[in-house]
DNA sequence: CCAAGTTAGTGTCTTTCCAACACTATGTCA
DNA sequence: TGACATAGTGTTGGAAAGACACTAACTTGG
C-alpha cells in the first residue's frame, strides 16, 4: 500500500444550524430525513458543496434553498470529519450557524419536513448533528458576552423590551431592566425611529432600529 | 448537467500554524516548498488527511511528522475551501494551530526546509497561507484575554518574568509588572517549585510550574 | 569587602465598571 | 375615573483594574 491509498477524496457538505427566537425560546430549524441512513430522524438542513462555489457560498445557498431566507448573519462554526460520522463514506461536514430575525419565519408555511425545535427540547438527531447544535449554542452564548450578535435576531424595528427578552431567551436567565438598557445604550448601535409600538392596554414602547444593520461589533 | 456533476470529491488537508516564542517574538514554523505550485516559496506544514483518521488525528500526525513535537496544545482554527485556492484542484484545508513551549525547539536541528519566522516579518506565503496565519494570530490574541492559553508556551519550569515576556511578545506591548503578577496569582494556575533560577549577576527568580499542565481555562 | 549594577519582588490609592434596587409615566379598558 | 399593565428612568456600594516607586538579593570589579 503506498501513500496514495491512504489519501482521501471526500464529500464535503455544508451543515446549517439555523437559529431563531420563537415564543421566547431559542429554536433551531431541523429537517426530517426521508432517506437512509437515519430515515425519519431529524437532522440539520445542509447538503453537498458544489465544485464551483466557496464554502460560504454553499452555506448561503443551503440557507436559501431550504428556507428561502437570505441576507442574515452567517458564520463558520467548525468542521467535523470523523471517518465514522457517516456510514456511507467519508463526509467532511463544514458547519455554519445562521441567525434569523424572528419576524421572518416564512419557513412555517413550508413543507412539513422542516420544523423549528426548541434547543432545550431537541429530539435525537441524525449523525453527529446533536454535537454540532451543542457547539453552535455554546458559541452563540459566548458571543453574547463580547459582541453585539444578538441584535441579528431582531426585526427591522423593535422595542427594548423585545430585545431584552431575546437576551433572556438565549442566556436562560432574567436580566435587570435598568442595567440592561444602560448597557444597550452604551453600545451606541441603536437609533430611535420616532415611531411607537402599541401592544395591549398599556403605555406604548419606542421602536428602535440598528444604525448599521448587518454589522456585528466586538465589545469590551 | 445533473446535480451529480456539481458535487465534489475533494482532497482534504490539515494545515498547521505552529507558534512558538523565539527571542521574545511570536514565531511560526514554515516549510520551504520544493514542488510546484509555489516551488521555492514558504508555506505552512501540512498534508492530506488519511482515510482512517479523524481531522484532529491528522493534525497531530502532521505535527509529529514534520517537527517531532507531540503533546502540545492544538485547536481547530477554520476551514478554507475556495475553489481557486489551489490550482491543482479542489482542496479543502482544515487549519489547526498549535502552541509549542519555547524550550522544545528541536526543530532547529531539522532539515533546512523548515524554519521559524517572526510573524511580524513573514515572507509571502504559498496559497492562502498568509490569510490562515493572520487568522490564527488573531485568534491567539483574542484568547489571551479570556483564557490561560499563553501558559501553553511555557516550558515545564519558568519564572514570572519569563511569562510576562511571553504575554508582551504576543500582545506587542509592555505590561506593568505588579499588575501582571497580581492577575497571574489570581488565576491560581501556578505553583512554586521551591527552586530558583540564576541568570546573570542579579537576584535569582523563583521557578513556577503549571498545576495542571495541559489545561486551558476560560477566565472572566 | 564594599560599591555599583541588574533583575526580582512587593502594596496602596484612584478610577472605572458592574450589580442591586423602586418608583413614575402613559396607555387601555371597564 | 380608577384599576391595570408595561414603558421608562438614577443612584449607590462594592469589586476589579490601572497607575505608580521602592526594597531585596545576587554578581562582579575595584
Amino acid at each position: 500500500m503506498n501513500a496514495r491509498d491512504l489519501q482521501i477524496q471526500a464529500s464535503v457538505t455544508a451543515e446549517m444550524v439555523i437559529f431563531t427566537i420563537r415564543s421566547e425560546r431559542l429554536a433551531v430549524l431541523l429537517r426530517r430525513r426521508d432517506k437512509t441512513p437515519y430515515a425519519g430522524c431529524w437532522g440539520l438542513p445542509g447538503g453537498r458543496v458544489h465544485a464551483d462555489e466557496t464554502l460560504e457560498q454553499a452555506a448561503v445557498r443551503q440557507l436559501a434553498e431550504k428556507t428561502g431566507i437570505t441576507g442574515v448573519y452567517l458564520e463558520q462554526l467548525y468542521t467535523f470529519g470523523d471517518p465514522a460520522r457517516d456510514p456511507r463514506g467519508r463526509v467532511i461536514a463544514v458547519s455554519y450557524y445562521a441567525l434569523v430575525p424572528y419576524n421572518r419565519l416564512k419557513v412555517q408555511a413550508q413543507p412539513s419536513e422542516l420544523a423549528w425545535h426548541r434547543v432545550d427540547a431537541l429530539p435525537p438527531l441524525a449523525f453527529d448533528h446533536g454535537k454540532i447544535v451543542a457547539m453552535a449554542q455554546e458559541r452563540l452564548c459566548a458571543k453574547l458576552d463580547y459582541s453585539t450578535i444578538a441584535l441579528q435576531f431582531m426585526p427591522e424595528k423593535f422595542t427594548l423590551s423585545e430585545l431584552q427578552a431575546v437576551y433572556e431567551s438565549i442566556l436562560g436567565e432574567a436580566l435587570d431592566k435598568r442595567n440592561f438598557r444602560k448597557r444597550v445604550q452604551a453600545l451606541d448601535c441603536l437609533e430611535d425611529t420616532g415611531e411607537q409600538f402599541r401592544a395591549g392596554k398599556h403605555r406604548p414602547a419606542k421602536l428602535f432600529r440598528l444604525k448599521t444593520p448587518g454589522r456585528v461589533e466586538i465589545i469590551k
